[in-house]
DNA sequence: TTGCATCAGTTGTAAATGCAATAATTAGGT
DNA sequence: ACCTAATTATTGCATTTACAACTGATGCAA
């Protein structure tokens, strides 16, 4: 992995500065942020829902019934945390938690007929808000955007999980 | 603004899903967090550093000498938590803090040389771990997805902000 | 100058978070 | 079948966080 110093007349110097507005990382972080901040405090705040709530009900619509694990794995949100958030959700009326009728130590969380109402309703709005940050891109140019993002998602988690090594 | 509900045969229906694999917002948010996340458990967590705390350090860095106020704006952290931020990394001896010269309220957070010193030494391995995520991605790609970033980072902003409105 | 508004920073407090430990269940190996 | 290991969810607890209230300092208008 071959950071290579620059070798300035016999002394290695190495920069001590990070261009952060040209850091990918940062970048990458301050758009999820903006965006998400601003449809959090527009549309969700209205409802009580926190943006990892969000994200929860959004994964639930998408891809029907979970376990927690499997919802903590998909929104990067720690099972211990998912757990109490399930029972603010249940308590809401948003979901449902029932045990799995498989395995009796497994969960499966689901959306209530409430819950599923709301997604549809703030659904467009997510999009409303995808359709303002995208503005003056070409289709090419969010192409290669989205495609980029996706890539670089790959080459981060085949890099094994952050605690390992 | 317009979303445009598709009508089919007279009845209006909503999309009730959102593929979060193709949708921006949690496509940038996924991918700024995974990198974040590698980084601070391999090399910030070493050194007690959160990652809050490494993008203080890396904009006092760039910027140097900054009043807390504008640390927490351009990092996007609540000025309280910075507050008691800046306490632990004094603390820590990484940077210093004293009352500005020109003003007795406002306060100079500034880099010690500690801190200087870390700072040079995590800036290489940060770059590494850019250069991990965009492993496959040509220059033009690069290009294209930077570019997009800060472009979709100023229609947000201007969009005024997250609690205005 | 006086009075009031604004600004920078800190502190109080309740809520949220993540790690570790625990309970309860299921899977696997011999 | 039995014992152990692994899995899933929950709870205890210390830390972190954000909002609001507050302190002290500065600016400004009359």
């Amino acid at each position: 992995m071959g950071r290579i110093p620059l070798r300035i007349s016999g002394t290695v110097t190495r920069p001590t500065k990070l261009d952060l507005g040209d850091y990918l990382p940062y970048l990458a972080n301050r758009v999820g942020n903006i965006i998400a901040d601003h449809f959090g405090a527009h549309a969700l705040a209205p409802h009580g829902l926190s943006i990892a709530m969000w994200r929860v009900m959004a994964v639930l619509a998408a891809n029907g019934s979970q376990r927690q694990i499997d919802l903590a794995d998909l929104t990067s949100i720690d099972s211990s945390t998912l757990s109490r958030m399930v029972t603010r959700l249940v308590r809401m009326r948003l979901v449902t938690r029932t045990r799995s009728a498989k395995s009796n130590r497994e969960v499966a969380v689901e959306l209530s007929p409430k819950g599923k109402a709301l997604v549809a309703e703030l659904i467009p709005i997510a999009r409303d808000y995808e359709a303002i940050a995208i503005a003056g891109l070409s289709r090419e140019e969010l192409d290669v955007l989205k495609r980029c993002l996706r890539q670089i998602y790959a080459n981060m988690k085949t890099r094994v999980a952050p605690d390992s090594l």
